[in-house]
DNA sequence: CAGAATCCTATCAGATACTG
DNA sequence: CAGTATCTGATAGGATTCTG
C-alpha cells in the first residue's frame, strides 16, 4: 500500500478517497462494477461483451483484484461447460452507491462539453 | 480520450464514471483536490508539504493536467519572488462534493479492515 | 519560490497463443 | 466456456539537476 493515510490521524479529517482509489483505480474497474450492477448475467463471457474493449487477461485480472478487495465475489459451479459467476458483494454494492455521484458529475461535464 | 462513452448513447445509462477517472485519474490528483479544498493555503511549496511523498515534477504536471481539466485554476502574481496560487474553480468544488460518499465509504472500509 | 529538463524504471495494459 | 502463459509496448511516476 502506498496509501498516505495512517488510520487515526490526529485531526480527524483524513480523506479515505485514496483508499477506495486502490481499489477503483484499474483502468476498467468502474465499467466492470457498473457492469456488475446493470447487468443480470455475470459470466465472464458476458461480462467481456459488455465491457468492450477490455482484454481477456485484463478483465481476469481485475475481476481477481476485485475479488481480493471485497467488492466482487466468484461464484464458481463444478459444471461441464465449465460455468462461473461474478457479482458485487454487499461491500461493492455500496462502493457503486459511492459511486453514483461522480457519475452525475461526469455525464454534467459531458453534456456542457458539447454545448459549448 | 480512450473512454468508451459515446455522447448520446441510445438507451440513456452510459455511466460517466469513467469521463471522472479521467479527471482524478493520477495517482496524487484526488489528495491535491483535497488539499485545495482543506487548506487555505494553496502556493505550490505548500501543496508540496500537503501532499507529502509527491515530487516537484508530478505535482507540477498534475497541477496543469487539472487546470487543463478546468476543475483547477491558477493565479500567477508577478512578483519577486515569484508567487503562484492555485484554487479549485466552481467544477473543480462540484467535483469535489462528488468525492465525498466515496471518501465516506473508504473511510468506513479503512475502519472495518482493522477491525477484524 | 516555482518550476523546467532530463533520464530512468516499474507497472499496466494489449496481442497472441494455448489449456482444462 | 473460462480462463492461463508469455511477450511486448506504452506511460505514469520517481530521482536528480538546473533556472528565471
Amino acid at each position: 500500500m502506498t496509501t498516505l493515510n495512517r488510520p487515526g490521524a490526529p485531526d480527524g479529517h483524513m480523506c479515505g478517497i485514496d483508499v477506495a482509489m486502490e481499489v477503483i483505480g484499474g483502468k476498467w474497474k468502474v465499467l466492470i462494477l457498473w457492469a456488475l450492477h446493470e447487468h443480470p448475467s455475470r459470466r465472464f463471457g458476458e461480462l467481456r461483451r459488455l465491457v468492450p474493449g477490455i482484454t481477456e487477461k485484463v478483465l481476469a485480472s481485475h475481476l481477481r483484484e476485485l475479488e481480493a478487495d471485497g467488492v466482487v465475489r466468484r461464484d464458481s459451479y463444478d459444471e461441464v461447460p465449465p460455468r462461473v459467476e461474478y457479482a458485487l458483494t454487499e461491500q461493492g454494492v455500496r462502493l457503486n452507491a459511492a459511486l453514483g455521484p461522480l457519475a452525475d458529475w461526469g455525464r454534467e461535464r459531458a453534456v456542457a462539453q458539447r454545448t459549448r
